[in-house]
DNA sequence: ACTGTACCCTGTAGGC
DNA sequence: TGCCTACAGGGTACAG
């Protein structure tokens, strides 16, 4: 579900009810979501106050005065919903104040803030998952140590996606996908920014390499295709398809802005580009993509 | 080492 | 209406 922009999104509406609170109860309402949730969960993170939040990759990191960081994923379904919460007791004062459709028996996980906000985890496929790992041993950990470069930051370069595909032979599709590469791109994402650097999603990566070893042109575009797409994306609070939403039970605008993604057999919506949108399975997901203009 | 497939789980859309 | 299949934003454990 939620790729870059769309936690980039969550991140932003959880900032001002999580930062600077404690948690003051939280209810784990199942115990097991991908993977079981750490032991005495609930324990470990009542009274400890909340410094900061950060994004990495697809991955939310809840920096705690304790040392330790939550560090949350929403898999394919996972969204966060923001109640009026009493705090202390639990109950709940108002309800959802926002009617965000949500089924609340897919309501995994309430913390319950200090500041009076009840955050509730929902998660209906329950890929999302929640771990506690110690702030010194983040960069380590084995769901961070291999990510790719995030790709709104400096890092990714046309030169360092020239030096990547140098040891690969995939396609660019697959490519772009590998977290290893670039962290937090994902199905939609990789699909508009192929198509808005007008790159076939079939191209081995070898296009981007120059015989001399340096980027070729293609690398140039992609890296400002993919920048383009999403930040694009988080302007307008990312894409809502079926189920998600943003915390203040908001939908994103971007799926209006969708070229080629969930489009298959309509135009293409490149001037003078007379292109059908087409749909092929690459590693076992759906690539959208316009026969016409991506080359 | 790399690449593709099956799978985790639930809900929804579309065909009959 | 109901039943069936295919498919969905992700990541991982495998087999080849």
């Amino acid at each position: 579900m939620p790729e870059l922009p769309e936690v980039e999104t969550v991140l932003r509406g959880l900032e001002p009810v999580m930062i600077g609170q404690r948690f003051l109860t939280v209810k784990p309402r199942r115990m097991t979501l991908r993977f079981p949730l750490p032991d005495d969960f609930a324990g470990r993170l009542e009274g400890a106050t909340v410094s900061h939040l950060t994004r990495r990759a697809k991955y939310l990191q809840v920096s705690l005065s304790t040392g330790w960081v939550l560090v949350m994923h929403l898999g394919m379904s996972g969204r966060f919903l923001v109640r009026i919460g009493t705090g202390e007791c639990g109950h709940t004062l108002g309800g959802y104040i926002y009617d965000t459709g949500a089924n609340e028996k897919h309501d995994h996980v309430v913390f319950v803030m200090s500041g009076g906000h009840q955050v509730v985890y929902n998660d209906p496929r329950r890929f999302g998952f929640m771990l506690l790992i110690k702030d010194s041993d983040l960069a380590t950990h084995a769901l961070f140590r291999n990510l790719g470069v995030e790709p709104l930051g400096n890092c990714l370069t046309a030169d360092y996606l020239a030096a990547s595909a140098l040891r690969r032979r995939s396609n660019l599709k697959s490519f772009l996908m590998d977290q290893r590469i670039v962290a937090g791109l994902g199905n939609i994402y990789v699909c508009e920014a192929l198509h808005q650097a007008g790159l076939s999603p079939n191209r081995s990566v070898s296009c981007l390499i120059r015989s001399s070893g340096g980027p070729t042109r293609r690398a140039e575009q992609l890296v400002a295709a993919i920048r383009h797409v999403l930040t694009a994306a988080i302007d307008v609070g990312g894409s809502t398809l079926r189920d998600y939403r943003h915390p203040d039970g908001e939908s994103g605008g971007f799926q209006d802005c969708f070229q080629v993604y969930n489009r298959e057999g309509q135009a293409c919506v490149r001037i003078p580009c007379r292109g059908r949108v087409k749909r092929v399975i690459q590693s076992g997901r759906s690539t959208f993509y316009c026969g016409g203009c991506q080359r």
